[in-house]
DNA sequence: GTCACGAATGAACGGATATTCATTCTTGGT
DNA sequence: ACCAAGAATGAATATCCGTTCATTCGTGAC
């Protein structure tokens, strides 16, 4: 292996240069991003991305090595900033029932102001190469997570009925993406705030365990 | 309102140049299903449906005006297929909870036998125009209608816990979706026979009132 | 001031592909 | 046997788009 940390931190300018690559990089992902979401990736000209990101197109393949690579940028930027989002929104409540229910909320906000990005992640994912969908579903599955040990957590208790901790939790993870897949759906019959309450009230008046509804009256909304 | 039956009925040879112009249109419809359930229907050329199909590009444009044309046929044949089969797949269950069971069970059975189609409707529905969307979302529905029946009477008989129609009754739909959607994800830990049974279970363990439970035991798994 | 080097440009190239249409073939009626 | 009329062909056309690269620009070091 080579020395390479002397080298870098003896040049102070490495940084600034690092700095406005970087920039660049996320430039060109937010501009490929925003067409994306409207047309698809095949409906989106490398021509067009440079336009909008007010670049020309050979500048792209400075920073991508090809439209795949890029494309498979801004899909796993969406993917990313979900795997952060949706940990740091679940608040810290102390019982697991209520962190299941604001896991579950969280997820399923972040999806609604990532509604185009969520679709596109369904749409493109198979342009990938086979690197590019094993990063995809690492994201994803990480993103449950938070959702998975708050559902482990209420069972190991006996605060729910037995269920699958695999199969609920990505069955939830599914449903708060139906925000997005099945919006047309879902929002003509409903506010978003609707469609979370209900999803939340109809997981918990099925799933926990009826020695221990009562605790939770004040999130199951009133009975149809 | 022109009278047109008449003239039909007069050229007995009308019908079956008409049968045959049928057959043609199914012939490249299948052809471009096949080819776009592997590739997208931006993988593939209206050369390749042609060859898929065993005839020149030219005649495709006798039988659909453009690829966009050909993509919509595609695509309504599948929701098609699926509007037909699921209701008829609905095994005539005198139980309401079990109808309701037999009703996911055959959605998920249709869905495991046309996976790659199912995952088609979900990337390509965005390319269609206005009217193919709306014929789109509207037979999907219509796949949905056994399901939501079987619910509306298991609630009338007071056998489920209150539970929001439609929410509950498109959830059970994504879920079988999801058999095609997150293939990935379930098909690795479990067979389909695993993944709709834990469904099942999931569903009754959690949805049937606790008062008729005991009646529908066969069909909980194990618990965990 | 000027030099060197990375950043940025955009015209040009090559390949792919949707669509057209002049032409040939089939078929059913007489 | 012959003749429309529709069915089918596939080479040619026009367009679009990903990618390259010779060239110019900007900037920090000396």
């Amino acid at each position: 292996m080579v020395l390479k940390g002397a080298e870098e931190l003896a040049v102070p300018a490495e940084a600034a240069r690092q700095a406005r690559s970087d920039a660049r990089t996320r430039q060109l992902l937010e501009a490929a991003a925003r067409l994306m979401e409207r047309n698809g990736s095949h409906g989106v000209s490398m021509q067009a991305v440079a336009d909008e990101a007010g670049v020309s197109v050979g500048l792209i393949y400075r920073y991508f090595a090809n439209k795949q690579e890029l494309v498979q940028g801004v899909i796993l930027g969406v993917l990313d900033d979900m795997a952060r989002l949706i940990p740091a929104a679940v608040a810290p409540e102390a019982d697991p029932v209520r962190r299941m229910v604001a896991a579950f909320s969280a997820y399923c906000g972040v999806v609604d102001d990532n509604r185009e990005a969520v679709l596109l992640t369904y749409r493109e994912s198979h342009t990938l190469d086979e690197e590019g969908r094993r990063l995809i579903k690492d994201l994803e599955v990480r993103t449950a997570q938070p959702l998975t040990d708050a559902i482990q957590e209420a069972l190991d208790r006996g605060l729910l009925m037995p269920v699958d901790t695999r199969i609920f939790s990505y069955d939830l993870l599914l449903i708060a993406h139906s925000w997005s897949l099945k919006h047309w759906y879902f929002a003509p019959r409903m506010t978003f705030e609707e469609f979370v309450e209900s999803q939340s009230a109809l997981m918990l008046a099925t799933a926990v365990h009826p020695d221990h509804r009562a605790a939770y009256a004040d999130l199951l909304g009133a009975p149809a």
